[in-house]
DNA sequence: CAATGCAATGTTATGTTGTAACTTGTCCTC
DNA sequence: GAGGACAAGTTACAACATAACATTGCATTG
C-alpha cells in the first residue's frame, strides 16, 4: 500500500485532474494534447512515443507525427501529467497528477505490463544518499524489471 | 561508504580481474573482449556502444561495428563485468566483477559524470518491495540523475 | 480591419540506439 | 581434411529521439 494518501483517478476523471492541473501551471490544454493524454491512458501497459503517434493517428484520422508527440509527452512529464519509464523508453499517465514524488515502477520483462508502487521510506532513502554523495537537484529513476504474477504464476 | 566488503579495481588489475571472472564463467577472453573491455575501462563516464566502437575502431585502425559491440557488452553486463546505464543508454566497467549486488548509480546531467554508489539496505529494499507485489526474477534500476559536486559547487 | 506577435502544431530531415539474419573465420576433434 | 562449435564480420533495418524551419490560428493593438 502506499506509505501516504492520495487520490487514484481513472478515464474521465483522470482527464479532468489532467486539464485541472496543466492548466493551473499556465498551460493550455488544447484539443492535441487531449487527444495524447486520451492515447496514453488508454494504454495498459508503457506505450513510446511511436505507439502513441499510431493511436492518435489512427483516433485522428490524419498521421501525425512522433515528433509532435515527444513535444506534448515532455510537457506532460514536466508537469507531472505522465511519467517517463527509462528502462523502456516509454511512458505512462500520471494517475495521480495532483501528487508529486517519487515514482517506482515494476516492469515485466515478459508481458511488458508496468506496475506503479509509492515508497517514500525507499526513495527518500535514494534521494539522501544522492544528496550525501554531493548532488544537487536529483531526480531518482528507481524501476525494476522483472517477472509479474500473471506471467510466473508461482 | 560501501555497506559490504569488497576489491575495487583499476587499470591492469581490473582487465585481470575481469579475464578471471569471465573465463571462469566458461566465456573466452578473446582479443576483441579485451579491447572491448579496455575500451569500456578507459571511459571516465558511461560510454555508449557506439562509443566504444569508435574507440575500439581507433584502437585497432580498422573498422568494427557497433554490432559486434552489442554482443560483446551483453554478454560482459551477463557475467558481471559491466553495467548498463539504463537512464544513459550507456555502459560502464564493473570495477569489482566479483562482487555480485545490485548498484545504484547517480549521473550528472551537466558533464555526464556517473558515481557509483552501494547501499544494500536500499537495494534490498526494492527487491523487498517488488517481491511483496508478486514480481520475481528481479533486476533493479536503480539511478539518480541531477548535478553532481563537481558541477554545482555550492 | 490590417499588421504584428506568439504559442502550438506540422513537416522534413537526420541523428542515435538497438536487432536480425546471414556469412566468414578459427579452432578443435574425429 | 570434413564437420561442428563458437566468435566475429557484414549488411540491412527497426526503434527511439531531436533539430530546423514552415504553417496555422488566435489575441493584441494601431
Ligand atoms: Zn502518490
Ligand atoms: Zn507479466
Ligand atoms: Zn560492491
Ligand atoms: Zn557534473
Amino acid at each position: 500500500m502506499p506509505v501516504h494518501d492520495h487520490q487514484l483517478h481513472e478515464g474521465e476523471s483522470l482527464r479532468e485532474a489532467a486539464r485541472e492541473r496543466l492548466t493551473r501551471q499556465g498551460e493550455q490544454w488544447t484539443g492535441m494534447r487531449e487527444a495524447v493524454f486520451d492515447a496514453l491512458a488508454g494504454f495498459d501497459k508503457p506505450a513510446s512515443a511511436y505507439d502513441i503517434a499510431e493511436a492518435v493517428s489512427k483516433a485522428q484520422e490524419r498521421r501525425v507525427a512522433a515528433n509532435s508527440i515527444y513535444r506534448i509527452l515532455d510537457l506532460f512529464v514536466g508537469a507531472n501529467l505522465a511519467r517517463r519509464v527509462e528502462s523502456a523508453n516509454a511512458y505512462v499517465a500520471n494517475t495521480h497528477p495532483d501528487c508529486l514524488h517519487d515514482c517506482i515502477f515494476l516492469i515485466c520483462d515478459q508481458c511488458g505490463q508496468a506496475v506503479h508502487i509509492d515508497n517514500d521510506r525507499l526513495t527518500g532513502g535514494v534521494r539522501d544518499a544522492a544528496k550525501e554523495a554531493g548532488f544537487t537537484q536529483t531526480r531518482p529513476v528507481i524501476e525494476v524489471r522483472g517477472t509479474c504474477g500473471d506471467c510466473d504464476p508461482n
